[in-house]
DNA sequence: CCGCCTGCGTACGCCAGCGCACAGATGCTA
DNA sequence: TAGCATCTGTGCGCTGGCGTACGCAGGCGG
């Protein structure tokens, strides 16, 4: 991967008026995110927030007894560090690198201080948060209601969508800590997709055939979550011109949404 | 119920210093909230946020084969309405009350006003929406993790924080709708409850006997919620005497939450 | 080229929770 | 006081997901 790194790779960077995003780039570091690293653990105190270009984070609770289960994913589209701004400083959740790749992290101090400045800013974090919550309610919904099988297709087209490449380097072993399942449902999850001839993997990497299959597949859970994100930033204007987030025209309602599998595209 | 009614009753409103509180005061409202009240529904415009003194609502999400799943509940500790302010206006989850009582209403562009000004209220505001997303980060590793019986003691728990009579006005009808689950699976965990000592319940009444025994069965998400929850309004000071959100000492550490069943009050 | 580590396939028993169905109990209303 | 709607108890059979255990294979390092 040599290909030449940008602040503008993040939309919420991206998504910035120039004077705003120029008055925090002298500060943007980019940092490198291999796979496993921990951003931050719960209650510790942070000292920056990342916002990802091409690395995928994972938000993830852990029990008492040591099962996890991963409350949200952050990826392109948003950041890690809510809890800077937010007031609390901590989380009870810790942030785990899900996909390696960069990430442009920025200082606490410096995040808070652009925050409070109440710009364009505090909108857009604020926003991009209350998608978080949305992704959170609807991963506590998913968890109690669908099957094993229906939530590796979710998973797979969101991390789908923070992948331009769509292939995934990802063991079923991970798969299933991010879910808070087996490794075995996974794989036998995996097993159908496979032989429905959706995805193709092969020993930690996996590989999407057929997108449209997934969705058909996939809970309602994943539209639901990509159309109020799409929603919630729906207005924003990138100073270059980035791929819109989804690239959706008007808003479906919800009752709508399962059938829109038929007009994505194949793949 | 004819007790007077006070603003101060919510721990948001009391919170806030004098002179914002007046600011907000002329346009508060007192409503009664009606069990089962829809407050809003999803994708909604909604026009007023509810801070609660007596009631209880419970955020929802519903699956499109009807299935529901509360993602979080609020009481007098918070406010209903997070996505005004949010900006988001709309929110995927619905709005309905679970235990009725009252709840003073704010008209939307008020609140927004306020929260713009950057005051107390923001910060109040935002540190609550946080609190918010440990709640909803919780339940979904518990609604991943966690037996029902578990699930319903941490739903009582929650539940008898808000409400000082300790006398529950609930069928297991609505519990098991709160949670998601069977009603018979709730019938079966409360009749353990009830021959453990631990409560007592009649038609639509339930009665907690012996808290302590709720909370050695609950699983540690009660604990962790209630915990992050004190802790990030931990330095509020109340205009009036209300008593503090939670009555605890140091925040103890994760791992030793589960001990802290002992130093419980007992009743 | 060989061996080994890591990732994947499969199988078996087990149980929590589901869906359904019906009987008994309780408390409101007439 | 009787009737009735509603809430609660219980008992099936079923199945999805868990825990465990082991065999196989791909691919990397020596």
């Amino acid at each position: 991967m040599s290909t030449a790194h940008s602040p503008n790779q993040n939309h919420l960077l991206a998504a910035l008026p120039t004077a705003e995003f120029e008055r925090l780039a002298p500060h943007l570091q980019l940092v490198p995110l291999p796979l496993g690293e921990v951003l931050y653990e719960p209650d510790a105190q942070m000292q920056f927030a990342y916002f990802p270009t091409t690395a995928i984070v994972s938000l993830h609770y852990v029990t008492e007894s040591g099962a996890s289960a991963e409350t949200a994913g952050v990826g392109n589209e948003g950041m890690v560090g809510i809890s800077l701004f937010m007031g609390g400083d901590t989380t009870s959740s810790a942030a785990v690198v899900q996909t390696a790749g960069h990430a442009y992290r920025l200082e606490r101090s410096l995040l808070k201080q652009e925050f409070d400045r109440g710009g364009m800013m505090q909108g857009l974090l604020l926003r991009y948060t209350q998608a978080l919550l949305t992704q959170m309610s609807q991963t506590a919904a998913c968890n109690r209601h669908h099957s094993v099988e229906q939530q590796v297709c979710r998973w797979l087209l969101v991390t789908l969508d923070r992948i331009p490449s769509g292939q995934l380097v990802m063991t079923q072993e991970l798969v299933a800590s991010m879910l808070g399942v087996r490794r075995e449902g996974v794989t036998e999850a995996a097993g159908n997709l496979q032989r429905a001839g959706f995805i193709r993997y092969r020993r930690g990497h996996i590989e999407v055939l057929k997108r449209k299959g997934l969705e058909a597949r996939a809970c309602e859970c994943y539209e639901a979550v990509k159309t109020e994100l799409s929603r919630l930033l729906s207005d924003v204007q990138y100073r270059q011109g980035i791929s819109a987030v989804v690239a959706q025209a008007p808003p479906p309602s919800r009752s709508v949404a399962a059938n829109a599998v038929a007009d994505a595209e194949a793949v």
